[in-house]
DNA sequence: CTGTTAGCGCATTCAG
DNA sequence: CTGAATGCGCTAACAG
């Protein structure tokens, strides 16, 4: 590996020089500055950022904590928040907890002592997790993804999936539905529920607690809440799921109880993973803007990073969601005339929330 | 930031003594060792690598180069790489290129500027970049992942989809199929490809070329041909598609052809992505493993990063894939008596290949 | 067993 | 505009 010295000796000016040209700082003249180019190109010389940080103090480095890489909506917000940082130079070690608080733990002090400038973390989910974080977030930035349950001396970056749940459920509404199930959870996506009952309320709907069925968050959730939905007088025309892994759960268990969808029963998810495309049918979902997601992060991140004083106290940025229509959703089979044969489906790809 | 020089101070030591407790080398007698640990802890100090490297030549670092983090399959490497990485103490530097070979060469840059002491990669896609890790492999380890493109200085892990593929064929043909499709690509699968001509042969099957649909390898792709072949006077009773999302493919264009799965028509995919669990009905695969790939792969880099001299010459390691059994697959419908009504389909884990 | 010392590769003063 | 000198935080000999 050679060394600056290397190269300040094959260009024939002294390492001071070379230093300046890689660093900017500093002026050089163009003939120096050609010749440093030439020797370096020649060499392969490459810089040493770890030698650099011991005096700039900056490593060019920032850390990501994920509970689960698995998750494609943190896989994708990972790859978009890589993406911006290596636009601006950096480096992203990615740590993941797999779930576990010690783990975690643990990453982040891996993380410190390879000096990362920063850190972005998905929600933590234990008490000392936590403490470390705001352990970490005394000694550089910190910037949370997704829930409010990050601590607060963080900067976040969250979702208005109120909002998109909002929306969601206004487009059921609109398509004709009166009989609205919701199935999810009232803690983890708390924004939806509310928006659920809400939405209803403006519209002047009932908010029939039959219709709603709390639990976890995966499919084997939907699949039951569906078939308990299902075994009442009067069943849900529509279902607002919230998330996806749900509203295919509906879908399979729709599917098994010979419930057309979307003829005999509208579904709508949460996040638009990949998944909710690949559907049958494709799935209507409110969309997360996940690659943004990613991006807003790094660039609170690179904020707090700037020559600004430290100045500002923690900040939220709040994104929206947006409604992926494809073809999980229609009008009620109006009980007045007789439902329509389901029409044949077709592969159509719904507009997509790439950002 | 504390450094060792306060950590020596506070525990009445040497720096020499506290660099000796951190590393390991050398001996430190008991009294000392634990005063130190208490200032350490005390003082929250927390070793800097990138200073430590500049001696040991060691940073702690790999570099792991991805070309779509979004791809679950991907992810899930990633995941298992990452933390038997970190099991080890050491960070991975993730890089995603997005499929653009200059992203990629950038990245490897980029990492190597931060002295990261070996690469993960999987597959590249141009001769540019395939001359960057040539370059690279020459001042460390490189292990690739995946297809056999990747050029030969590099160790290898990758899986041997063949014996998968013919597993999956054997299985069909097993259940009683004689004329079973393969929907994929010749050159991306290859493997695949061969392996259901020979296995098919083996069995003393012909090989209608009717049967065989080549193109690309996503869902739109195994729609259409699937079309095509029911468009034929003898369609097939099975389809072997070249991986999941083709797969689907089938499964969404049968279901808008009115054809029934797994009675009228058997549907077998490759990779076992959550998808596949998720579909109606959950599809029979054969499944990568994805986690023990990035757990070998480490496993290569790690010995090349070992004591012993950088002596053999590269390795190719070969995983072996496994049939994953759930629900998209049935004897054919005897054309001799009526076929029977499908089973209502219930959801059902099938076994996951998780190692 | 432990203190001392000399770099590692580079960015910065500070004089020229 | 540029060279020489100093130190970043730590490890690795080397004497004690």
């Amino acid at each position: 590996m050679p060394t600056a010295y290397d190269v300040a000796a094959k260009a024939g000016v002294s390492v001071g020089t070379v230093s300046r040209y890689l660093t900017g700082n500093g002026y050089v003249s163009a003939a120096a500055r050609e010749r440093i180019a030439a020797a370096i190109s020649e060499l392969g010389y490459i810089q040493n950022r770890a030698a650099a940080s011991l005096t700039t103090k900056r490593t060019g480095l920032l850390g990501f904590v994920v509970s689960q890489l698995k998750n494609p909506f943190t896989a994708e917000v990972a790859s978009a928040l890589g993406q911006a940082a290596r636009a601006r130079g950096y480096g992203v070690v990615l740590a993941d907890s797999g779930g576990d608080p010690n783990q975690a733990i643990d990453a982040v002090e891996l993380l410190r002592s390879h000096e990362v400038e920063g850190l972005v973390v998905t929600p933590p989910e234990s008490p000392e997790y936590n403490a470390a974080l705001v352990a970490a977030a005394r000694t550089m930035p910190v910037v949370g993804i997704g829930l409010h349950t990050t601590p607060s001396v963080t900067d976040l970056v969250t979702v208005d999936t109120r909002s998109g749940a909002q929306q969601a459920v206004t487009y059921l509404i609109e398509l004709g539905h009166t009989r609205i199930a919701y199935i999810g959870s009232s803690t983890m996506a708390s924004g939806r529920y509310q928006a659920y009952r809400t939405t209803l309320e403006a519209h002047g709907l009932p908010c029939d607690p039959e219709l709603i069925v709390l639990g976890s968050l995966d499919r084997e959730a939907g699949h039951q809440a569906t078939t308990r939905l299902f075994a009442q007088d009067r069943p849900p025309t529509a279902v607002f799921a919230a998330n996806d892994a749900v509203a295919l759960g509906v879908v399979q268990a729709a599917h098994s109880l010979g419930i057309a969808v979307p003829t005999q029963l509208s579904v709508i998810g949460c996040d638009n993973v990949d998944l909710a495309a690949h559907a049958i049918p494709p799935l209507t979902t409110v969309a997360q803007p996940m690659a943004l997601l990613g991006q807003t992060a790094l660039e609170l991140l690179w904020q707090r990073l700037g020559p600004d004083p430290a100045g500002h106290s923690p900040r939220t940025v709040t994104l929206s969601c947006e409604l992926v229509i494809r073809e999980s959703c229609a009008p009620p089979a109006s009980p007045g005339r007789p439902s329509v044969q389901p029409p044949s489906e077709r592969t159509h790809h719904g507009q997509h929330a790439e950002s």
